[in-house]
DNA sequence: CTGTGGATGTTGAGATCTCAAGCAATCGGG
DNA sequence: CCCGATTGCTTGAGATCTCAACATCCACAG
């Protein structure tokens, strides 16, 4: 019953999965010998860097940062034990945690951000003409779409 | 002297980013619920059902697999535990190690491919048009190209 | 023949991620 | 007001990944 894959979505697949593999492993490699920072984490700080007073309640920034909750929570842990993030109980809502990025986390985020914007530069805008970095978007997005609405209920 | 990114360019990384976290998250959850495997060992399997006598030398093997040695090294010992692949030295090369799929490895690789393939086609190629397809082909070589001559030594 | 450099894999420690379980606070119907 | 269901987040255990150090073997110059 299977519709296996013909001859050219068997290329396209395992390039696609082998561009994401390179690209997503030399950013981390890179973010981590220059900044000891794992991808992950430089984008929980760059959320926080871009949301009000930089601070986010950690429902809101895992949605940001396609992060689970439970990633969300121990990245965070570390984040705190560097002395980059603060956690403040909401005072609306007790359940809630608030994470708030320290002056030092935003040094440390403006310390990393050149380095990987060259890095992101190099590895993926460079390769690729204009239209190609369109059709990326365009790409992208149209998968982002798929998955979210597969979360919702089909009625 | 940093060439940030401007909006579309933002845009275009932060889609591109959670297009992949969300389609590779989503991938290695459903395998490893169905099948209980996670992506790279599936991927591993797959190398070595293609290759002939379905044996190959780990370093073949994780070039071919994107992988570093290490992390091939982990996967297989683990992937023998469950007795799906087998370690044999190498004849004419003692330091050479060559990782062949035992039937009970293949028939383990039959069962989950299907659930797999539905997955990528559900999550990846049904969301896009036939040029994007297409263009996604193009631009993830073009990046696999470019990612891979910046290892060779510029001179 | 020998020793040095390079290549192949493995290992161990530490970091991160996932999954499932758990706790605490809130919500909402009765 | 009260209790069960839900939400928000954390925790612990186990699995995987990375990095660096290591052991082994090959290749080749001297």
């Amino acid at each position: 019953m299977t519709r296996w894959l013909d001859e050219d979505e068997q290329r396209t697949w395992r390039a696609f999965l082998g561009a994401t593999r390179l690209v997503f492993d030399q950013l981390d490699r890179e973010l981590q010998r220059d900044s000891s920072l794992p991808h992950g984490y430089y984008e929980i700080l760059v959320r926080l860097s871009e949301a009000p007073e930089r601070a986010l309640r950690m429902s809101a920034l895992a949605d940001r940062s396609q992060s689970s909750r439970s990633r969300l929570s121990h990245a965070v842990a570390r984040l705190e034990e560097n002395g980059w993030v603060r956690r403040e109980t909401c005072p609306t809502d007790k359940r809630g945690q608030i994470a708030r990025l320290t002056d030092e986390g935003f040094a440390a985020l403006a310390a990393a951000a050149p380095g990987h914007v060259d890095g992101v530069r190099a590895h993926v805008f460079d390769p690729l003409t204009p239209e190609q970095v369109v059709q990326l978007g365009e790409i992208s997005t149209a998968l982002v779409d798929a998955l979210q609405r597969s979360d919702d209920p089909p009625c």
